[in-house]
DNA sequence: ACAGATAGGATTGTCGACAATTTTATCTTG
DNA sequence: CAAGATAAAATTGTCGACAATCCTATCTGT
């Protein structure tokens, strides 16, 4: 499975929550393309169950900021926008600095160790390939590394709130990107676990937030030089 | 209307919008007790609508974190726990902080200058009045303060994630306290104000961090000396 | 008497049908 | 031909009924 569970992994133990998991990932592979309209008699047909099972999906997906719903008229797939995206990302510069500061104080030694190897073995993959196939699971290494952090804070609500309503936007967005591959981050990544092993909450938080901030910029600097057709080919 | 619209200010259109808003009121004037079990065939009967209605309503309200719903069980107004409260303080202080330094950037003038007036015309109410009466609007104003800046910064998420998914929290939580009523906390939305007007971003964000951690530690200090009948009372 | 099994009642999940609204296609008029 | 009114079609909102699950009270055996 190419989608990191994060806090929805769960049992889906009613039909709803099956076909909200179902529809999220078509949503987050482009199987549903970016700004298409839902239609509930399609959708309902398509997957064989009730219209009222769909809109309850449906409500989910728009808690995820996955979809957009307006009364009468119906549901989109949010439609893909740089600058979202970059206002995204100054909430993450803010949301996890406070993680990072938070994880340096409460975060466990098995969840320290946890965070090591995982950025050892990211460390271990980028030296073995010289340019990174697409489906490697970088991606997916660099969110597992933030994802431990925000854990590891011990706030709970901060750890809903970023993964329910804005992680999900965060592969949105990065599926629709060409792979990012910067050794420049794994450097970041290193010195921000350097931090949270000395303790050092305030250094922790500075550096997540320059990360934060760097990552941003590079995004950035990646859309702008991708031609509009890749930008609205997904 | 003693409710602060900030983003729910919409034309309940739909049946299920304005179950919703009236759930949103009833639950935050406490109408609805904390953790009370929802039965839906109760509440639909007392509302006269089906329960297919209130379920979308009560799905709105898990967007807004004021219900939980668990599945084959059912919906509970959410619980009154310290913890959480502090935890929501530590959010608010990144988010709000990252408001302030982007507000200090993108506010307009007649934006800055409505700021000014209101937080004037919340000093003169403070000066008039020696206690505070129970329902002066000295909660409302402090709303208002934080919503303004939020709005000044022209971040649109930013302004969505602490509005849906976190201010009808704090107010659940504000509701259940004794009222605050700081002059301090006023001199620190003066000194707030000022930075703004300079458009000093990293000033404007250390100083409405501080005022958040301080706001946290007064509403701690004043639920340490609340009665165990105090909290559960409401 | 108490722990666990069991049956009854109540609650939630799911569905299909109908009503209200929006969208689309057609027709009228300048 | 274009712009606006109008009717038909499609879509969303709402409802009541049935199925599946959970909670509760009673029963049984040790």
């Amino acid at each position: 499975m190419p989608f990191h569970p994060a806090c929805h992994s769960y049992e889906p133990v009613t039909i709803a929550d099956r076909l909200f998991l179902d529809l999220r990932r078509a949503i987050l592979e482009g199987e549903l393309p970016a700004g298409k309209k839902i239609s509930e008699p399609e959708l309902a047909s398509i997957y064989g169950v009730s219209r009222g099972s769909l809109r309850e999906a449906i409500s989910k997906l728009e808690n995820c900021n996955l979809v957009t719903r307006r009364p009468n008229i119906g549901a989109r797939i949010v439609n893909f926008s740089i600058d979202q995206l970059m206002e995204i990302y100054q909430i993450r510069e803010a949301m996890e600095g406070m993680a990072a500061r938070l994880a340096a104080k409460n975060m466990t030694e098995p969840e320290l160790s946890h965070l090591k190897t995982l950025v050892a073995r990211h460390k271990d993959s980028m030296a073995n390939l010289e340019r990174p196939a697409k489906n490697d699971y970088s991606q997916d290494a660099d969110l597992d590394f933030h994802f431990c952090i925000i854990q590891g804070s011990k706030n709970q609500r901060l750890l809903t709130m970023l993964c329910q309503d804005l992680y999900d936007l965060v592969r949105f967005y990065r599926m629709r990107l060409s792979p990012a591959f910067s050794s420049t981050a794994m450097q970041e990544h290193e010195l921000i676990v350097q931090a949270l092993e000395r303790r050092d909450g305030e250094m922790a938080e500075l550096l997540m937030r320059y990360h934060v901030r760097a990552s941003r910029d590079r995004a950035k600097q990646r859309l702008e030089a991708m031609t509009p057709e890749e930008l609205g080919n997904h």
